[in-house]
DNA sequence: TAGCGAACTGAATTTTTATTCATTGCTGCA
DNA sequence: TGCAGCAATGAATAAAAATTCAGTTCGCTA
């Protein structure tokens, strides 16, 4: 009884102030009530369930790929973007297009990017990216160097200059191959003042974004060159390497995977990329399912973008419509 | 693509707000936005549907029935309670108990109570309330004569005094009965001192509570003396009176209903009754449905306190399980 | 291409809400 | 019957959220 009125009252004061709009002061002069006595009223009616709150998700996001994400492999965020059809194309258009969004809201003021630069996604970033109005500015560094072939190391300064540009940061290429022909080509080419200069910003990376490769010949490592040998490949591959990051190895579960391809590479280092506040790890594909998955598992990424598709495989569930 | 990633940051942020529980500062600090932007976004998710607000109803609470009572009649509050069964019995412990609760939770310091002294139902509030705990106190005015029967005289005097002491106010009897034997008769007893002082209280009465007649022999009535003959009762209902307030009679449609009775009854006058802050109306029972119904027409009542079932009547519907 | 107005933004401020604190009455137990 | 502990309350205060304000940017129009 004495039961039922206190939830009528509840029930009433629940309606007022959720329905009707009203504040708690308002029903408190109205109902001669101590407003402190208002919200511990509707402080019950949360905790008798009396109130319920839905979200409604609206067609496009897929919170519970993002939330399953973040829960099953310790993510500090996850972006699951909208994709029309499970294809290279249509994935790098939504992968570029959400990380050019999350870039944009959530870029610091004075925050140092590190960027690799062979990833079709950030390219596909910096593309959709809108210059950043708000006075963001930072440093924007270049962690994986270019490519042998002349015309992808115009890729390679055309996303680190672009992305300087546009969010009004200084830019700071890294004038070197990403893979020297050997040890001591790639000893030379640290001597360079300016290739030093560079790789010692690598400590100061704040916000690191990076694609996520898989061993094996991608589309455009294919076309850009002979990065590596078929020979290489297969060498990475008998060792059990999985994916990369900024062209450093890791196998399926993670760990890291040295091979003497190793001592030519001139990139960021896994140990450094830890380092950053936060790494952006930026890819999508069927292809790259077991790359993706090896490097969450290493813990080599901080904040996962991906398609719809790519996030329910690796969840292991359907994707949703 | 624009809006999908806006309302893909907006799920999220209502996520975190409404379902992860982290206040909109925390938010704004993972997520390096403003905590003026997540309120703005929060705003917004309301305002899309993206956030739904559901009021889960409990067992024994009709907020639709008194929201319709409340919307159909002008009612400022209107009170619904549970009750097992559509018979006076049941509905009286219900209803009173209602009111007994009603009075507990939102009497103010100093108010001023006039209490109509016939009422069944105002008898039952009385029995079930508790003793008030905080200070609250007042003054008890009685609004309506006593019968003319000793032993309901007993009745009235005890619903005033056990009203005023549980209030801890000071009770202010009317000792005359309701009606008077003629006109005569009941000048004469407003010369009386006492009489005349409590008559005076009527105007500063800030919270009324009455019940609500039918014009036909109730049980109590008919067991508590002749207060009308039959013929006087015939009178009253050739002249259209459906319901009354303390005796003052009016019709189907609220008008008041004035008949050579009135000079003898001896109560608030339904003018007097208009200026009081709040006025409680008190009934139940299908006995009484067209008398409430007209007593709401006529805006004589600020506040119901009924059942269930008729509340169910009185908005033309089934009621509530 | 300059100028105008609408739309956004973050800092500061106001408004609203939650919580602390001191008090009080009640309950159960000695 | 008296007292300790507990629950509930309102006033005061702290915390959180909404809004104002001032300054920008951006898209149009002239």
């Amino acid at each position: 009884m004495a039961r039922t009125n206190e939830l009528r009252l509840i029930t009433r004061i629940t309606q007022m102030y959720y329905l009707e709009g009203l504040k708690q002061s308002q029903i408190s002069a109205i109902l001669n009530i101590s407003q402190a006595t208002i919200s511990r009223l509707l402080k019950r009616a949360m905790d008798e369930n009396i109130v319920r709150i839905t979200i409604n998700v609206p067609r496009g996001t897929f919170p519970d790929l993002e939330t399953g994400l973040r829960e099953r492999f310790g993510l500090k965020e996850a972006i699951v973007a909208e994709c029309g059809e499970d294809r290279e194309e249509s994935i790098l258009s939504a992968v570029g297009d959400a990380a050019a969004h999350f870039l944009s809201t959530t870029l610091n003021d004075r925050e140092v990017i590190g960027i690799s630069s062979w990833s079709a996604s950030l390219l596909r970033m910096v593309d959709s990216l809108h210059p950043l109005k708000r006075v963001k500015a930072a440093r924007v560094v270049q962690i994986l160097g270019g490519m042998g072939n002349p015309s992808v190391q115009v890729h390679a300064t055309h996303l680190t200059t672009r992305l300087a540009q546009l969010t009004g940061a200084q830019p700071q290429l890294l004038s070197a191959p990403g893979v020297a022909s050997s040890i001591e080509a790639r000893r030379a080419l640290l001597a360079d003042g300016f290739v030093q200069a560079t790789m010692d910003e690598f400590r100061d990376v704040s916000l690191a974004l990076v694609g996520i490769g898989a061993v094996e010949p991608s589309r455009m490592l294919a076309t850009s060159g002979n990065v590596f040998t078929p020979e290489e490949l297969q060498e990475l591959k008998d060792s059990g390497a999985e994916g990369d990051i900024c062209l450093r190895f890791f196998a399926a579960d993670g760990t890291p995977v040295r091979t003497p391809l190793d001592d030519r590479v001139i990139s960021i280092s896994l140990d450094e990329l830890k380092g950053a506040d936060r790494v952006v790890g930026i890819a999508g594909g069927a292809r790259k399912d077991r790359a993706i998955k090896a490097a969450l598992l290493g813990g080599y990424v901080d904040i996962l973008i991906t398609d719809k598709f790519t996030a329910g495989r690796l969840l292991g569930e359907p994707a949703g419509t």
